[in-house]
RNA sequence: GUGGGAUUAGCUCAGUUGGUUAGAGCAUUGGUUUGUGGUGCCGAGGGUCACGGGUUCGAGCCCCGCAUCCCACCCCA
């Protein structure tokens, strides 16, 4: 007989349990609560979109697009994938709601999983998990500021450290004549790079300005810096942005390689790294995006807004401290089993309560109720069966009761 | 997608130049003279050594393939 082969979860797609989920859902409730003391609301967008959305939003130059999606036709013949990533979908939802008619202030959180074709690593996952905000409608850096603070809660709250580094990467006005004239200077010394960058001066030109390469680097010390030829309202907002920080007790490195890799970034953008998981270091990114709601049709309408990578940022939560909650219920004998059974059934309308149904000695019973980390121990012998009792024991301050079943 | 490393019990890992029946700790489970735990004592179960081929009298160990994880590149959360 042929063995069948076992089947298994697909690369780089793992299952949550236990503590992780623990973890997973104890980040999911931390973040929430954060958000939601800054005003936002939660949205859920589909998981699967149309691909031109993100071929419009993320932008076909980005990896993320021109190689990473998880895309197929439909039984429809439609042309769907994957959400890479939360912004594009909450952007369109946003428009085809007609909230940018509408006008006013929008702000949205959301989490959920994400999928990126890509070779997994540690933090690197093909489905991964994202907790994201946006905010539409608001131009001011304030708003810019309040989403790093936001960040800045979170991961505190988390107990996870992080350095912070910050960029503007211009607007409309300033940005297209600094990338002509970063990619004249690359130009000039096309022969001294190396084939990664050569690519990037046609796909990315910013993004050779971090390339890894050391003597690529020697050659770029001379380029044209981004933050030298910021319009004056971009370079004042980027000044009033750092203020506002340390006003506020948030420290920052200004980081003039930093590129966010989705095209739809202006102005401010931003990353959160840890120097403690490994080469996938990014933990949360975000940034402001002021023109892709027109780019996907909607009114123009000033956006910012951030994405964490929960499971990068799992490993680094601190948990806090498990405590000792709910009841255990044994029996005896046998025939306390059954009533055991029903005490468990009503204490159950208010409290957490694991029963064991194998009947056994005072003491495996403290024993078990230690191993499922409840408060109390609840146990019903012969002596409590005749006088319509039940023994209770604080585990925590070991004091015992004998209680009337009325009372429990 | 490219290059490198790893894979032995549920978990973390030993396993000698290829040689009988593959080990430990933790976890699980049973008992521990009769109703008092977390930290005592004794025992038990659990492995086609990732998977598929090959070399050999003999493979956990050597060779080839493949899968997954990890590391670097790329990129990103």
């Amino acid at each position: 007989m042929q063995r069948k082969k076992m089947i298994s979860s697909l690369r780089g797609m793992n299952d949550i349990l236990s503590d992780d989920y623990e973890r997973f859902t104890y980040f999911i409730s931390t973040a929430t609560k954060i958000a939601q003391r800054y005003g936002f609301h939660f949205i859920e967008t589909p998981l699967l979109e149309e691909t031109a959305l993100f071929k419009r939003s993320v932008g076909e130059s980005s990896d993320i697009v021109g190689k990473e999606m998880y895309q197929f036709i439909d039984k429809g013949e439609n042309d769907v994938c994957l959400r890479p990533e939360g912004t594009a979908g909450v952007v369109r939802a946003f428009i085809q709601k007609k909230l940018d008619r509408a006008g006013g202030i929008h702000r949205f959180f959301y989490h959920g999983a994400m999928f990126r074709y890509e070779r997994p690593q540690k933090g690197r996952l093909r489905q991964f998990h994202q907790f994201g905000v946006e905010s539409f409608g608001v131009d001011s850096v304030y708003e810019d500021a309040s989403m790093i603070m936001m960040v800045s809660d979170i991961l505190k709250t988390l107990g996870i450290g992080y350095r912070l580094q910050l960029n503007s990467l211009g607007c409309n006005a300033c940005m297209p004549p600094y990338r002509q004239k970063l990619i004249k200077f690359v130009k000039e010394c096309v022969d001294n790079i190396c084939e990664d960058c050569i690519r990037r001066v046609d796909t990315n030109p910013i993004r050779v300005l971090d390339c890894k390469n050391g003597s690529c680097q020697e050659l770029y010390v001379g380029a044209p810096k981004l933050l030298h030829n910021l319009c004056s309202e971009c370079s004042n907002d980027f000044d009033t942005l750092k203020k506002i920080l340390e006003n506020n007790g948030i420290e920052y490195e200004v980081n003039t390689n930093l590129v966010r890799g989705l095209d739809y970034y202006s102005k401010t953008a931003f990353e959160f790294v840890s120097d403690n998981i490994g080469s996938q270091s990014a933990i949360a990114g975000g940034g402001r995006y002021d023109r892709l709601v027109e780019f996907l049709d909607g009114r123009p309408t000033p956006a910012v807004g951030f994405a964490m990578g929960i499971e990068r940022l799992m490993e680094l939560i601190v948990m806090p401290e498990r405590k000792k909650e709910g009841y255990y219920i044994g029996a005896m004998d046998d025939e306390a089993l059954d009533l055991a059974v029903k005490i468990a059934h009503q204490k159950r309308n208010s409290d957490i309560v694991s029963i064991d149904y194998k009947t056994k000695n005072l003491k495996n019973h403290l024993k078990t109720a230690d191993k499922e980390n409840v408060k109390y121990c609840a146990v019903i012998g012969s002596n409590e069966m005749k006088d319509g009792t039940i023994w209770v024991k604080n585990l925590e301050d070991k004091t015992e009761q004998t209680l009337l079943l009325e009372d429990f």
